[in-house]
DNA sequence: TCCGTTGGTTAAGAATCCTTAACAATATCT
DNA sequence: AGATATTGTTAAGGATTCTTAACCAACGGA
């Protein structure tokens, strides 16, 4: 993960830096206080998240704005003065993603954040295919030779789990993650009801799983092809 | 609504014309048989949806999937022979969004294109911001004033109707269909009480609502700016 | 062999959410 | 102003979905 911050203020620069290493412990954040700069290092660095401040010593923010907007779709969050407010408006119609007021609370600056990065994992995320399964990991949406499976959102998070990770073990805690997001409750027996209900669906013979096999003492696994 | 089918087979165009026709009366399909011409007029008409035949006369389906993607994110539904299913990993790799083998049915067509759109214009949207009000349309999450505001799915897709038309009348019909998609029953009294409920969340009066505000007899407004 | 752990199975309960329905309040029209 | 249509309010019912819990079966190690 790898976020970059354009703004001039080393105060502003600080908070936000202390934020996202707290949150994600292993980000890493480049930091540069003017737009050309900023320009140039989305190119060279491909960040997943940039942070602009609209008010930059050299060129407006919303030129970096644009200009960036012309040869990349990577979600920016841009920052504007409380009185600025009308900016808002334009930032997003120009191609911002989110925006937040100065001053701002660390939490909700980590919220922002988070939120621009799911929304971007969603442009990547394809139908996914193994065998005759087909799962659109938006609606959530899961097709067994065709034919769609009705199946519930908890459902259809495991079931985008386990076809990403298609002919590999899926641990019981990746497992805990993809359902119920960053934490988690320890112990539940949920899974495994969930697994039962999903067996249900879409195998044969639910008593003797062909497609989701369990390994024993690691977790589950989807079987690759047919 | 555009289409542009890439496809050398004069039936499977005719087929997938009429079913597509059928669907959507006001669709503009454009045809080529030849890659090449697929590429140029992905740029000149920039389609909504792309449909791809892999077998291509001049050149590899691959090759027009790799080279239209070197420019643009349009939505690409590849085709292929039954036989040769091993291309639709290799396709999806390389950014397709979903593939159908030959022979498909018409109604499986016009799922997967609804599909591709649906998807795509996820992509497109950005979070909604109305005055005090930010919606994030994808995960439905609202916050009023940097306050998260807990919604039903509903309610989420009552309120992304009415940000995207605020200070405009959004008419029953026009909600209805925001909320159950195509076809709605005509009469029901549900929605006067997810507005109640919405009223409730946001209004510091919901008796005397400033910002969901009812246009007898044609439907409801969200109150621009505030 | 026996016990303990792991996973499977099933049913019941709780929580959430949507719709319906009945009645009250308000607006619109004549 | 009075009648009628439209919207507001509230409670209740039903559907869906997730979790818990209790028990069963299989397996492996002591």
């Amino acid at each position: 993960m790898q976020i970059l911050i354009i703004e001039d203020s080393p105060v502003i620069v600080e908070t936000i830096s202390l934020a996202l290493e707290i949150r994600w412990p292993d980000v890493k954040i480049s930091v540069t206080s003017t737009g050309e700069q900023g320009i140039g290092m989305t190119e060279t660095e491909s960040p997943d998240v940039i942070i602009l401040d609209l008010g930059l010593p050299d060129i407006s923010g919303f030129d970096v704005l644009k200009r960036i907007r012309l040869f990349s779709n990577i979600p920016i969050i841009i920052l504007t003065a409380r009185q600025d407010e009308t900016d808002i408006v334009k930032g997003l119609e120009w191609g911002a993603d989110d925006y937040m007021t100065k001053p701002f609370k660390q939490l909700e600056l980590l919220a922002r954040v988070q939120g621009a990065i799911r929304r971007y994992r969603h442009l990547n995320e394809k139908v996914l295919v193994c065998g005759p399964l087909r799962l659109d990991p938006i609606s959530l949406k899961l097709t067994l030779n065709g034919k769609e499976i009705k199946i519930t959102r908890t459902e259809g998070l495991i079931m985008g789990h386990l076809m990403k990770n298609a002919g590999n073990v899926v641990t019981y805690s990746s497992l805990g993650e993809a359902m119920w997001g960053g934490d988690f409750p320890e112990a539940s027996d949920s899974i495994k009801v969930h697994i039962r209900h999903l067996r249900e669906k879409l195998e044969t013979n639910p008593g003797k799983p062909k497609l989701i096999i369990i390994k024993p003492g690691m977790g589950y696994l989807l079987t690759k092809e047919s």
